[in-house]
DNA sequence: GTCTATAATGAGATAGAC
DNA sequence: GTCTATCTCATTATAGAC
């Protein structure tokens, strides 16, 4: 591990951070922990970085820039209808909760972290502006495909997706209910539909 | 502080914790935070409990049992139909989350810890049944009262109450935007209101 | 510049005096 | 029974050898 300009020692650590976050929790994401999932001595640590803080900062960084929800944003759905296709990026949300959900988790804990330390505190909106950007943009882009309008503002249907995806997965965190999630989801579309107009709209 | 059962300390001590989460934290609440609230020397923590995830544990059970979420249980609303009783319960709710927002990200930190923690690991899934429980209260509350019907099974109205309040509640801790938090609720009061049958049910 | 070795701190838990 | 004083450990951070 020698040679390696600071500025990259910063990047590889953030990365080893949020993937020591995304396995085993924020509490876990300790010095020693991030720098042994980068293969550093403990020293080039603070060499790098100053601060424990300071480098988590840098890990929501990552995930404001969408390291954290890449995988929805190349999502590629192939539905008859636009309802088919919100409930199947919904499905597809789900499956990633279901396929890591300790993934899931550390984004949470990543924000109340931040919530309660007051040099990360402007994170957290950060974070959920982009969450929201993400869920508009798919929107958008659903709405167009199917020749569909939204009839309410999509920025308000953005942040009506994120709460009920937020709130799905913490309610499936807890209980693992597949079943209730599936149905939660249904109603969560259908709540969305109710916002549409298809066709000539008005 | 003498002569007092160590049952009685244990649930002084627990409630103790809770107020000390409730304000600063999970990570915030050491042995000695907590002892410090309760005006208790150091030592009497391990005399009546045993270890810190097993007090925390008993928090949770407090919370389980209601002390968290008593403000909403008792919750009075006068309303002139059951969509408007069904946006002040909401609003009811934002008004507590504003009002105590360090409360309320108290609640998720104990189930993000609890499931990392393996002893606790059972227990989200009994915080999560007994909000469940207590949004399906009230939306059978609600009901009855204006002589409504729920056109969907009550639990999983109950588990999209929970899931849309959990979700809003996140979203407003991180961007504290007030304007667009009402406006979610309207349109989770329209997502609960397009499930009811009012008058003669079919 | 890099890393070994070591502070300095704060944590959970306990031994033993009263 | 109760609590003072202490132990042991893990942590963040740094000093100083190479």
């Amino acid at each position: 591990m020698s040679r390696i300009p600071a500025t990259e020692r910063r990047a590889a650590l953030a990365h080893a951070a949020m993937a020591v976050i995304a396995r085993d929790g924020v509490a876990a994401a300790t010095t020693r922990a991030i720098v042994a999932e980068a293969g550093m001595p403990l020293a080039s640590f603070h060499y790098a970085v100053g601060s424990r803080d300071e480098l988590l900062s840098d890990v929501i960084e990552l995930v404001v820039a969408g390291e954290g929800t890449a995988t929805l944003g190349s999502l590629e759905i192939d539905a008859p209808d636009l309802r088919s296709a919100v409930r199947a990026t919904f499905g597809a949300y789900l499956d990633l909760v279901r396929t890591d959900p300790a993934r899931e988790q550390a984004m949470f804990e990543l924000t109340q972290h931040a919530l309660r330390t007051p040099a990360l505190a402007d994170l957290p909106r950060q974070q959920y502006d982009s969450y929201h950007q993400l869920a508009a943009q798919l929107l958008a882009a659903g709405a167009e495909r199917y020749g569909a309008q939204w009839s309410l503002p999509i920025d308000d249907l953005a942040r009506f997706v994120i709460a009920i995806t937020d709130g799905f997965t913490l309610s499936w965190l807890a209980d693992r209910d597949d079943a209730a999630a599936e149905r939660l989801l249904d109603l969560a579309t259908d709540a969305l539909m109710a916002h549409t107009l298809n066709g000539a709209p008005a």
